[in-house]
This record gives structure tokens, C-alpha cells and sequence, in this order.
DNA sequence: TATATAATTTAGACAAACCTAAAAAAAATA
DNA sequence: TATTTTTTTTAGGTTTGTCTAAATTATATA
């Protein structure tokens, strides 16, 4: 059997359910898959009973799904795809760090291996795309990178982000308002007890940050 | 009204049409479309009525189809993200000349006007793609290049091969046995009478090209 | 634990972009 | 010009990926 090519709604879904799942094996469940591709969950239980024929993943009725190892393993390459698309629009084409994320999702699913492994080597096989995600190399191994995020810190404690998780326009715009990018000191001055928002001190300012958002926020602590 | 997207679909019919009218007016046929497309006449017709309401060609049952301002105006952008792409394949990655198209005919697609400005930007605006064609500007200007192909040529004149039409992969492994390429000289020795077959010399060998062939290649006199 | 609520699935429809077979129109040829 | 051949269109189907409404199962709450 040749590995027959997903669809771009295929690709779309795997790549989902992988996001979902935490790079792995946890369990998704319909719901989380259609809020996210915007999409009826009913509309989400037909692409799931074809995934799962298709075996690259795991369903059981009213419970969710697992994505199987051969659904991890194309997930990966699709992720290849997208992070490397991205460092090429901010290194070579200078666009915002903000603005890629839309048309590195158009981009990621043009098929050819060849074409993002000449890419990869155009880049110099970058580790880290302009949001600080790994990039799984050719073979799909990824350097596992901090799990740290800013509501890991305590009081006094300072980091530099590293990784912003949630890729949406009102997001980035927020993380602008707030001066946050990749790169930036954050000192934890105070969390509020109340709801856990943090209190925290970027470029000489104090700003308030929610709990929601600050578990976006990867860093590194310093 | 929104200027809505249109699909891959009726992106490529339209390049299609365009590619076929001669960059024009000329009228074109269902069945050469769906030659071209390899998309039944029957198919072809369902799609041109569907173009034709959106006013992007004139249709006349039975007789043929014209494109529209507006379609040949979204033609050229189309083609003109294609040839940016084999540019970026060709110089940036590394391809051969003759593995740009397939790939180039799906980047083609992804529709961001920011990503092909900057694009040709990086590219330090080319005026013509890896295969001899012009690359149409952000406006849709298109320098004239030659017309002129090899069956232009008399017996003992001279040409530099400047632009291969056709794109397909059989037609690019037999020019390469004829050591063919763009800036190839080529001269030529006799016309056969017969059908028309033409016999050059090209890196001081003898070889015959038929008609057909000879026809797609075009030439720079000198 | 019984019931209300939420999540999921089933059933039936629809649009897009194809297809095949047959009908209609145009073009070529005898 | 009459007839044959070719081209184009119409009619009716199929697949993919979506939808809404209703039914079913699981979960949360009183």
C-alpha cells in the first residue's frame, strides 16, 4: 500500500489532536477538537471515524481519542513543516514574529519532503522557531525545551520568556500591549491569592498578568 | 461585496484559460481545457458556468470561453506567484530547473499578497523565472519577451534558448538528452519538408526536432 | 441516587468538484 | 448538402467535508 497523502483537513485535524493531547498519548476529546478548528462536533466525530479507520488514531465511543504512533509521526511532520515555514517568513522575509503564524498554516501543507528538507538545510536547520518551539528534525525527534511557564515561579523569581503557546492575533496583540516577546525579563513581584494573577515587572514596569495568560507564557527561569 | 478567495479549483482553470487565450482574448475551447486539466469536457462546463457568473470570463454555449478583465487581471497573479516561487525554488533552494513547477504549482496557491510582495522583495524583483518566462509585477505588468521559437529560425540561422513553454516532466527529460537548456545555442542545419522536423546542431552534434517540440522552444536570434 | 445538564453520536442534507452516459449542436467530410 | 464525426452540454451520481436537529451516553448536581 503506497502511504497515501492526508488531506489538508486531515493534516488540519491530526495536528490538533496532537497539540490536544500534549505531544502525545493523553486522551482529546471531541469537544476540544471543535472549539479549536472551529467546527461542529458532529462534523468532528465523522473525521474522527475516518482517522480511525485509517488507523492514526484511537476512538472509543463517547470517551475520546488517542492518536496512534503512525498519526504521532505524521503530526510531526506537519509541525516540521509549519515551524520551518515560519523561520522563514521572519528570518529571510522579515515579516513580525506575530503575522506568520496564518500563512505558515496555509504553507505547512505543501507536501513534498524534499522541498522542506532543502528548506530545513536553506535555514541551517534551525532548532527553534521565532515562537521558541522546537522544530522536529528530519526523523521527527524533537529537543524536549523548558515546561516552565511563568505562573511556575515564585515570588522574586525572575525568567526570560522563551515560548509563547496560544497562536492567536488577540493574543499577540495583548503580549504587545504588555511589551512581552521572546527574549524579554520578567521579575514576579506579587500573586494575587484571589484568582492567581500575577503581578510582575517587564522593562521597569509592573504590570498585572492573569493566571490564563501567564500559563501561556513559557520561560527560562534565571 | 467582498472580493472573495477563489479555490485552488478555479484558480487553476483560470491560469488555464488565461495560459490557453494566449495571454488574452482569444476564444478558448472546453475540450482544450480539459486536456490541459485532465478534467472530463462535462466537468469542465460545470466550472466554466460557475467562472462565468462570477464574471470572470464570457461564456457562449457551444462556442467557447473568453476571459474577463477581472479574470485575467487575477490570472496574472497566479501566474505571478507561481514563477516567484520557482525563482525562490531554483535560486534559494537549490532545485533543478526542471523539479520547480510541480512544487511551485501548490505553493501558487497560498494567497497572501503581503507574502508574495515580500517574497519578490527577497528575490530582488526578478523580471523572469528559471524557465525564461516574465514574472508580472505587483500591478500585473508583464514585460513582452520573445515570441520567436526555433521554427522561426531559417536554415544556417543562430538562436539562444531563452524559454521552454511546455512543463511537463517528459518533455523536460527529453530536452535534457539534447543537452538543451535556457542560453543553449542552437543552429540550424536543414528544415525536412516532409513534416516539417528540424535538424540542428547543438553543442556540436547533429539532432532532429520535430515540429512540436520546436515549436515550444523559444529563441533569442542572434 | 435521581435528575438535569453537557458531551457525543446518529441521521439526514448540502455544496464543491469531480465522474459517466446520453443528448444536442457544430464541424468535417463524402 | 447530407451524413458522419467531434465537441459540448445536460442529467444524474459520487466523495469529501461540512452543517443542523434529534437521539444517546456520560457527567454534574440537587
Amino acid at each position: 500500500m503506497t502511504p497515501k497523502q492526508l488531506s489538508k483537513s486531515e493534516e488540519n485535524y491530526l495536528k490538533t489532536i496532537f497539540n490536544l493531547s500534549d505531544s502525545g498519548n493523553k486522551q482529546v476529546s471531541t469537544n476540544s477538537i471543535s472549539k479549536i478548528l472551529n467546527i461542529e462536533p458532529a462534523s468532528v466525530t465523522d473525521m474522527i471515524k475516518k482517522l480511525s479507520k485509517k488507523k492514526l488514531l484511537y476512538h472509543e465511543k463517547y470517551k475520546g481519542s488517542v492518536i496512534s504512533k503512525k498519526g504521532t509521526k505524521l503530526a510531526i511532520q506537519i509541525i516540521r513543516r509549519h515551524r520551518l515555514w515560519e523561520v522563514f517568513l521572519h528570518d529571510k522575509l522579515q515579516f513580525k514574529w506575530n503575522e506568520i503564524h496564518d500563512i505558515a498554516e496555509e504553507l505547512e501543507h505543501v507536501s513534498s519532503e524534499e522541498l522542506i528538507n532543502k528548506l530545513d538545510k536553506y535555514l541551517k536547520y534551525p532548532k527553534i522557531d521565532p515562537h521558541g518551539d522546537p522544530i522536529p528534525n528530519k526523523l521527527g525527534e524533537i529537543d524536549l525545551i523548558d515546561k516552565i511557564s511563568i505562573t511556575d515561579l515564585k515570588i522574586s523569581e525572575r525568567g526570560i520568556v522563551s515560548r509563547i503557546i496560544k497562536e492567536d492575533e488577540n493574543f499577540f496583540s495583548l503580549l504587545k500591549k504588555l511589551n512581552i516577546e521572546i527574549g524579554t525579563e520578567i521579575l514576579i513581584e506579587d500573586i494575587i491569592d484571589y484568582d492567581g494573577s500575577i503581578e510582575a515587572r517587564i522593562e521597569n514596569k509592573s504590570v498585572i498578568i492573569s493566571k490564563n495568560i501567564a500559563e501561556n507564557i513559557k520561560i527560562t527561569k534565571i
